[in-house]
Formats: C-alpha cells, structure tokens, sequence
DNA sequence: TTGAAACATTCCTTAATTGGAATATCGAGC
DNA sequence: GCTCGATATTCCAATTAAGGAATGTTTCAA
C-alpha cells in the first residue's frame, strides 16, 4: 500500500473521523451519518474515496452495507492507525465521535463476528 | 498543531522526502536539491509550503538558507514523524535518500550545534 | 409489483494543489 | 556599486478535491 495514498486519505477531517472510528470495529452508513452528524452524501462520498484506495471495505448486510478496515492490513496503514490513535485521544471532536458510538444501541449494524479492531483489547 | 494540516504536509512525496531528511538533522536548500535530484523551484516550493504551515524553520546561514524542524516540536508532528521513519526504513527511494545524504561533505551546511534531530541520540 | 429505506452517483461550482518557466530578491565579496 | 550564487516568488496551465442538489440503484417487506 502506498503511503502517499494512506496519508491523502488521512488529510480530510470527516475521513480521519471515520478511519478513527473504524478502529473501534466496522460499522454501517447511517451509524456514520448518525455519529458525525454530516449530510449523507458527504459521508458516503468519504466512504466512497477510502474504498477505492483500498483503506475500507464493505460487506452488504440486507439493507446495510457495513463498512470495516480491511482484515489484513498494510503494516504502514497499521503503524498510521496506531499513531492516529495515539494523536486524538485528547481531541474534543474526536472523543465525543467515540462517546456518540457508544450510545449506539449495541449490536444493531454489527455483524455476528467482530473484526477489524485496531490496536486490539 | 493541527494534525489535519500535518497529513496535508505528508501527502506530499517529495515533501515527505524532505521531512524525512529533516529528522536526521538540519539541511539547506542545496543540499536538498542534491540528494532529492529534483528542481530547484519544486524543492524550494515545497520546503515554502512546509515552512508557512510552522513543520520547518529556517536561519540564514550567509548564503544559504537552512532549514530544520522546530526546536520544540508539536506531540503529533513528533509522533507522526517517529512513525515516518517507522513506514519507510525499507523504502528503496527513502533510504537511497539517506545514502545521498551521507555521502555529501560532512559539515558543510551545518550549524556548528546539531539539533533538531528525530528518535533520540 | 410497489413503496420505502439505505446508499451511491452524477452534475456543477469553487477552491486548492502541483509543477515549470521566467523573474525577482538577498547577501557576499570584489 | 556590481556581479554572482543561493533561494524565493510570480504567472500560468493542468489536475484534483470538496460539497451540495438532484437523481439513481438495490434490497426488503407488504
């Protein structure tokens, strides 16, 4: 993967949130819309370019299409995640990004097997 | 420091070359040319965009421009750029940088302090 | 089969980025 | 003051990015 491409997609905010968001486990499109609180088609068209870059993919689940970091993964998009984490602990928008997650009624978008966590348990 | 405004900075190849050089200590604008074999206005052009978004300083040394990272540097620059050096220690073209770079003539463009330098030592 | 929910895509406008050619600036030394 | 070396800036063209409005697609359920 290269890391030119791994920093592009790094240099939106509403990208940042949602890879940020992925490191907690996939999720669905309106979950997204639901946390960040943006217009649908701004999130989708940031899912949309993170997918063709190979940052996420997808996985239909009837109505849903569920959005994870890929199972395996680039060490440098790892290692980047990581640092992510490590840079936006301290964030406002990006701790009140995880507090809103939370209140998610659990299990609604997820599928059976949880996959994809960064930094893991 | 706006970690946006990092990534904008390291989405850049050649702009990440440079930073990459930059952990290792500080450099001029020649020298930059020479190790990165590119244009004199892309070099200078992008060590600009580097420098008005605070990731570089420079001090005139005579006729030459040097250019370094802050002294004190933001938690997620110091972060991302450990993490840099991390993603391209087997990167053919990162690490011919560093063979360029030391082959050049050592002394020439430095300050008689060596600061500034990325991961300790 | 039809309607609605969930997402994606197209079209359009505005703005930012990139790079090169040419030109300007700045400091040193004569 | 003049010139030269080192570096920066301006001007221009091509490309990419971002966001909103409108529209399209897919799937489920009745």
């Amino acid at each position: 993967m290269d890391l030119i491409q791994i920093y592009e997609c790094f240099c939106d905010r509403t990208r940042l949130r949602i890879l940020h968001l992925l490191t907690k486990g996939p999720l669905c499109v309106c979950h997204f819309q639901e946390v960040l609180k943006e217009p649908q088609v701004k999130v989708s068209k940031h899912l949309g370019y993170l997918r063709t870059r190979g940052l996420v993919t997808t996985q239909r689940s009837g109505n849903w299409i569920i959005y994870s970091l890929p199972a395996n993964r680039a060490p440098e998009l790892e290692t980047n995640l990581r640092c992510l984490q490590d840079c936006v602990q301290s964030d406002a928008v990006f701790t009140r990004d995880l507090t809103r997650l939370d209140k998610l009624h659990a299990g609604c978008c997820e599928p059976s097997e949880v996959f994809g966590v960064v930094g893991g348990r």
